[in-house]
DNA sequence: CGTCCGATTGACAAAACTCAAGTACTGTGG
DNA sequence: CCACAGTACTTGAGTTTTGTCAATCGGACG
């Protein structure tokens, strides 16, 4: 049934993603993938390997990082659950991927995608929608990354987390303090810092360090800008 | 002629994009756009317009960028004669472009590049490519403006724009200082001083404050990481 | 209960920003 | 060709923000 399934450009089923921006694609994309599980800080593939795979959290967290020859790191962004990663058009992959805690993937080998794409070529409208979607996302973080204070810069990820997963009110962060500021361009001690001052500022609520309650939404969307 | 050619996935012509990576595209792609010239500062489209047209750069220098409510401006990119721009895969322009100087440039209508899709799916994995390669470039940047230190950053850009364009030994910057500042992250007056402290250092010379010279090259890479 | 690791806090230093003044181009009109 | 005006760029002095280094706190786990 699954390999049956013929996929029609008009009705692709809606995925959620994670730059707020509705992307559709086939339901049975992923039914061929295999699934695995990661176990915290395990690479899933890193700078410079050859661009076979693409990937979907199915659950966990997921970051995508490079590393500067003295060992500076910028986290580039974080995938959470149903979240795609790792599509490239072609070549290699330009950064690096780990789970951040043990987490499930979806593993899609590329030659398969490439097989389907022969197939059904609408298909590839809707990676190249995934992919500008993710441009997209990247472009906006310039402007927090060259424009923004600390404060800002906080603020907009605690909101972007908020709009991505909330458990029963409080935002369940699975990364560190330090992948929060190599992913913010600041330092651990910014990154505390200035979530203290937030929670002083009564804006959050920190019941523990991986748990924060948003109380006040509208002054941290200010700050969003 | 040109409605009767046929696009064979296998034989693209190499288009010289900016980020370094080669990308292929069609090569009548841009033979039914129109021609046009933008006169300096001249907007050419605006955050939440429709994403209607595709630009190429003939001659001059684009800027595309964001503002944020309070004035604050970040500069995504610049684009140099012969590469593509405004490349959307749906929806609405994010960002603004405009022209740096009077610049030449090639209007493709959006419903006309549909059309071509239509009848031959194989170009929109040129597309996609195109956007990958964009989305490269993107996340390259992050590292610059999360993790890079302001002598490292304004390096990285003149090397970056020394391999783009270079007439006879010298950089010609159709950008101003503030353009500059606004893309990498910095203020223009940071932007100055380190400019000021290359030359002193003898890596460049500034034959003028639009014309940079790379006199030392091995330093400034390695500043670029 | 003690250890370990991540997070927080404090004191100080450095980098970049702000404000202000001065210099050097560019183009225009006499 | 020169004088002037306007803009862009450079430089200086002082401030602010963020980073650095070091110590402490606190929760998770054996």
């Amino acid at each position: 049934m699954l390999a049956q399934a013929t996929i029609s450009p008009t009705a692709p089923t809606p995925l959620s993603y994670h730059s707020g921006q509705p992307v559709t694609e086939p339901s049975d994309l992923w039914s061929t993938a295999t699934r695995q599980t990661c176990a915290r800080n395990r690479s899933i593939y890193s700078e410079g390997d050859p661009a076979d795979r693409v990937f979907k959290v199915v659950s966990g967290a997921v970051r995508t990082f490079q590393l500067l020859e003295d060992g500076r790191r910028q986290v580039n962004a974080f995938y959470l659950a149903g979240e795609i990663f790792g599509l490239e058009a072609t070549g290699d992959y330009r950064f690096s991927a780990e789970a951040i805690v043990t987490s499930q993937i979806l593993v899609l080998r590329r030659d398969r995608l490439t097989l389907r794409l022969t197939n059904e070529p609408a298909l590839m409208g809707d990676l190249w929608r995934i992919t500008a979607c993710e441009l997209e996302r990247a472009q906006a973080h310039f402007a927090l990354l060259g424009r923004k204070s600390a404060i800002e810069r906080v603020a907009s990820f605690l909101v972007s987390m908020g709009e991505r997963s909330v458990t029963n009110g409080a935002i369940e962060l699975p990364m560190s303090r330090q992948d929060i500021a190599d992913f913010l361009g600041l330092t651990i001690e910014t990154v505390s810092r200035t979530m203290t001052l937030l929670e002083e500022q009564r804006l959050i609520a920190m019941p523990s360090a991986r748990r924060i309650v948003i109380r006040d939404r509208r002054p941290l969307m200010a700050l969003d800008s």
